[in-house]
DNA sequence: CCCCCTAATTTATCATTATAATTTTTTCAC
DNA sequence: GTGAAAAAATTATAATGATAAATTAGGGGG
């Protein structure tokens, strides 16, 4: 980004930040894996020349980040630990949590995203995927009767799409995609209930979903593309209603 | 989803990360803004009954995600701090350090999402955004001479569309552009160079960057659109060459 | 009024000790 | 010998106290 020599770097960084730097590099370097072993908290301190207090400051700092676990005992200490996709979802948040998103914003990301993981599955998946996709879709066959029904029924919908995107092997497609799905689901979750349900739009989206599944199966691309751009369509109108700005809470890990 | 009273948890959390949680429930409860003051070390030590240790590695956690800023002094301590998007990138690289993302993963959302971000500039933008952008895209006149220089207005070409998202108004469209265009510099910045400049690709790309600064300033929706998609091929083409893996280091802050 | 210097405040770092959680080893009954 | 319970060893976790460093506030002196 800057072609300059580091000029308006900060000096002050502090020591724990300093070390939890270190360790990443030291990590890199001997190119260590998920489980590999990390020097215990005693070494550390001599190889760092910093106190308890810091070293385990450092360690907080990565543990924070999702870069490493710490276990007591024998054996124990700190090993490498990929970071997760749940914690990198949360950290994600954070940042959106002082943006505020609109619903328009979120549907504008899925009208786009959505259709193309779609069709990138298409002929991919298992029989057992299939299945459980199918199984997904398949929950509440009767049309909601109330509004509480018709929001079970709207985090089902969103665990389908989360499911789909963990199946995705553009792991960043996949991340976006189920990114989305979790601020939508906690939106969801935590939203006053005033609308009445709308049978004709659950009719539509279970359809849809339905449909998706044998054009996966099937292993027609650009059906499954055009099933997912019209269902997108339906999901838009169904959470449109809500003008609540999202995530005003941080996500749990 | 669980309505039930608190049956699944996870007995074994530290208590850092304890109080890490309760300091943000306060932060949420209150509903601070950026540069609100926490109470300070001691009175978080009467607050939550820990120790000075223990609030200090909490804070820390909270540090690291960006969620507070922490000075010395008479009026310092923590204050609440909005995570910034370069913090927000590096923690998100940190997942895809260990997803090892190809280029044509990168390649498959920008293809989806960089001419929907073109569509939604156009005929938004302010004549200084413009004149910027159009100052970005008229650097390098002339074709490279040699990898090294094509390097570098490969750079500079990334340099545009990392702007241009900073534009968008959509915060988690913008963001992912932003987070692809950082990816892809890192991995331009720190690879080998052994291809031959191609004349072609770079005019072409020139020429692509250039006309979508007319069609924006236009306003012309559909044709900025147009050309995005058209300029991606060209890019994704200059790209592919590279078959190497990326973020294998981590970014730096 | 302005500048420098001192004092006060708050975090930063270090050091030491005690406690808790795990795993490994040993012991002892069978 | 086997297996389970008890003991020991290892490691992180937590608390406490003492200094150091940084920053702001305030108090003269010019």
């Amino acid at each position: 980004m800057d072609g300059s020599t580091t000029p308006p770097a900060k000096p002050k960084r502090s020591r724990p930040v300093q070390v939890a730097d270190q360790i990443k590099q030291w990590v890199v370097e001997r190119d260590l894996k998920k489980g590999d072993k990390l020097p215990n908290e005693s070494a550390m301190i001599e190889l760092f020349s910093v106190s308890k207090g810091t070293v385990r400051e450092a360690l907080r700092i990565l543990e924070a980040q999702g870069l490493i676990v710490t276990k007591t005992g024998p054996g124990g200490g700190s090993i490498v630990g990929e970071v997760s996709a749940n914690r990198a979802r949360s950290l994600l948040a954070n940042y959106f949590y002082f943006q505020d998103l609109s619903v328009a914003d979120i549907y504008q990301m899925r009208r786009a995203l959505e259709p193309e993981l779609a069709a990138s599955l298409a002929g991919t998946l298992t029989e057992d995927q299939i299945a459980e996709l199918q199984g997904l879709a398949e929950r509440y066959p009767e049309p909601a009767k109330s509004a509480e029904e018709e929001k079970e029924q709207h985090i089902a919908s969103l665990v389908f799409h989360a499911r789909l995107s963990e199946f995705a092997e553009n792991k960043l497609l996949g991340f976006v995609i189920g990114f989305m799905a979790n601020i939508l689901t906690d939106m969801t979750v935590y939203r006053q209930l005033y609308d009445p349900p709308n049978v004709v739009l659950w009719s539509k989206g279970r359809e849809h979903q339905l449909a998706l599944v044998e054009a996966l199966r099937a292993g027609q691309a650009d059906e499954a593309r055009r099933i997912m751009a019209s269902h997108m369509q339906i999901a838009e109108e169904l959470m449109k209603v809500q003008e609540a700005h999202l995530l005003r809470r941080f996500m749990g890990d």
